[in-house]
DNA sequence: TACCTGTGCTAAATCGATTTTGTAAAAATT
DNA sequence: AATTTTTACAAAATCGATTTAGCACAGGTA
């Protein structure tokens, strides 16, 4: 249309004008017409040539988790200011869904990878890192993987709900959490048992409740009701993941539990039900927008062909702890 | 590596090989290299050559709402079961954005769109379906785009929680909306003014709200306090969306009135919170997954290019009316 | 023997860009 | 004036697949 070749045309749409030395009459030309055709480059086209699709992989356990939808909010954000796009794929909970999906996204799909490990994944994961494909871990990781990863501070995170707990003077503290075998979680009972540990308070395994990873909701509320019922003694609960803490009030309402006077309720990781439940539920709450930064970061940086490999490739964010009524 | 041309194996793994009299023992040696080597096509080869990405595009106004949670899972799932990726951009209420993202995803990346429409995307949306490219809207549609779309029949909807209302004896129902120009917003209105009106009730402006659609959390919730005050004869509350019946929960609670006996209140879609806030929020469900199947439905149907123009191309599902503690 | 028809595969064109190499014409240098 | 250099593009290769056209060879027919 504009009279010329189609690698000049590309020189110019491509800023490579003056390096290839068009002439400004030419590239003015050229670039009036795509205006006004309304060019668009093939996307597939641009990809195959360049070998980069600019476009990151965003695996998450569940998209419809609260965790997953600020951090994707973020994610998006920062990723378009980079100039990448973003594919969001979710494994619901399921091991084996989750190997098809890294596959599939593997398929020169994606430049990199952000992705909320679950169990079950790690062999996937391990074979991408193997393939030296750009891989940033979030919210967990496998500590047999070498490949970098953000997450909160767990373990100084139920430190602080747990000291608080301590300093109103409650010493007879529950923990719920589930069985599953994840460093945050392991974190965050370590947490606890650190805690009470340090001030001389007796860990007693009756008060640590484990619950299925997967069972039936009303299983659980029922398995959860026991818990409470057998340790009537309790006089504070901490909920180590915001799927418990929502069983929990769920539970203390059937019960009838006002809180925080016949008991008081912690849990890790916000959420926002806790905001308006009455009377309000105390949480440590994740820096979810500095994880999805410090990801992104750490994946463009591997993205970044000429770039020094960084040294801190595990970050630890610290929590926030929000007080409101509930203890 | 199995020393045939290219197109043999091509022929041979896309399944052609019987067609084009691929000798059974080459077909069976070729499979077996694929397998052993771990081939993978390269998607933007393929896609460049069939001109088909095999990826939808699922564009909301919030991707941490929990509308689009329920709907992405849905999707993702039937796209899925179609050999179909999805892409999910979320506007954040940023009409110009909007654009900018159809346009992006336009770049021939993805083969046909699920869109939430926003005001201030009709524009962009009319240029998509006179490219003929493949477009099915959801909860929302503008009347002058001729695409197929799918939502809840929000008129009726509104009906049946302003008949429960009105059996109850209520007469002094308020509706509380946003003041931006949709039609799920208009419909959900006259079901309000509709009901009254077959009731021999008198429709008060007064008793109406208006939200601004972008204030400020704070002023919106002092709008809503002063109205509420304004209107001490409510002895209902009809809010017409679920992000107004949250700010609603914490106007209420923040004047210290007790749903149902001060108030009942009645919301339209449903949210996590409403059924653990007590003393449970009644509600009108969407049919989310009813929505998102037909919406799938639809938009295969035009990408089937074989097959014949669908007659429904409107499709209204009716609401759930859910009864809890609040009404 | 000459011609036609299947068989079983390969060569080459194609998708739409980018990038390397090539090449006339103009300008500068010897 | 002859040669080199620079200018300003164009031609062609390339990315990795798919698809169409083609081509030997075997067997059948006239």
């Amino acid at each position: 249309m504009a009279g010329v070749a189609p690698s000049t045309v590309s020189f110019v749409l491509n800023g490579k004008g003056k390096q290839m030395r068009i002439r400004d009459e030419v590239a003015t030309r050229i670039m009036q017409v795509a205006e006004k055709s309304g060019y668009e480059p093939h996307r597939m086209a641009v990809n195959l040539r360049t070998g980069q699709s600019k476009t990151l992989g965003l695996i998450v356990e569940s998209i419809s988790g609260s965790f997953f939808a600020s951090l994707a909010k973020t994610i998006e954000t920062e990723a378009e200011r980079r100039g990448y796009n973003v594919v969001y794929c979710s494994t619901e909970n399921n091991a084996q869904k989750g190997g098809e999906l890294i596959r599939m996204l593997g398929r020169q799909m994606v430049d990199g990878y952000l992705i909320t490990p679950a169990p079950g994944m790690e062999k996937e994961i391990q074979h991408l890192v193997q393939q030296h494909k750009p891989v940033v871990l979030m919210d967990s990781y496998f500590p047999s993987i070498k490949t970098p990863y953000v997450l909160i501070n767990n373990f100084d995170g139920v430190q602080q709900g747990m000291k608080h707990l301590i300093s109103k003077g409650f010493t007879k503290i529950g923990f719920v959490m589930v069985d599953v075998k994840l460093i945050q979680i392991e974190e965050r009972l370590r947490g606890y048992v650190t805690a009470l540990k340090d001030h001389k308070i007796p860990v007693k395994k009756k008060h640590i409740l484990q619950l299925q990873y997967h069972k039936q909701r009303e299983d659980s509320l029922r398995e959860l009701q026991d818990f409470i019922e057998a340790n009537s003694e309790l006089e504070a609960i901490f909920f180590s993941t915001n799927y418990l803490g929502i069983l929990g009030l769920e539970v203390l309402a059937r019960m009838g539990l006002k809180m925080p006077d016949d008991i008081a309720v912690l849990c890790f990781d916000d959420h926002d039900i806790f905001r308006l439940y009455p009377p309000g539920i105390s949480v440590i709450e994740q820096p979810i927008e500095g994880i999805a930064k410090t990801a992104i970061d750490l994946l463009m940086h591997q993205l970044d062909k000429n770039s020094t490999p960084l040294k801190k490739n595990a970050v630890e964010l610290p929590g926030k702890f929000i007080l409101r009524g509930s203890a």
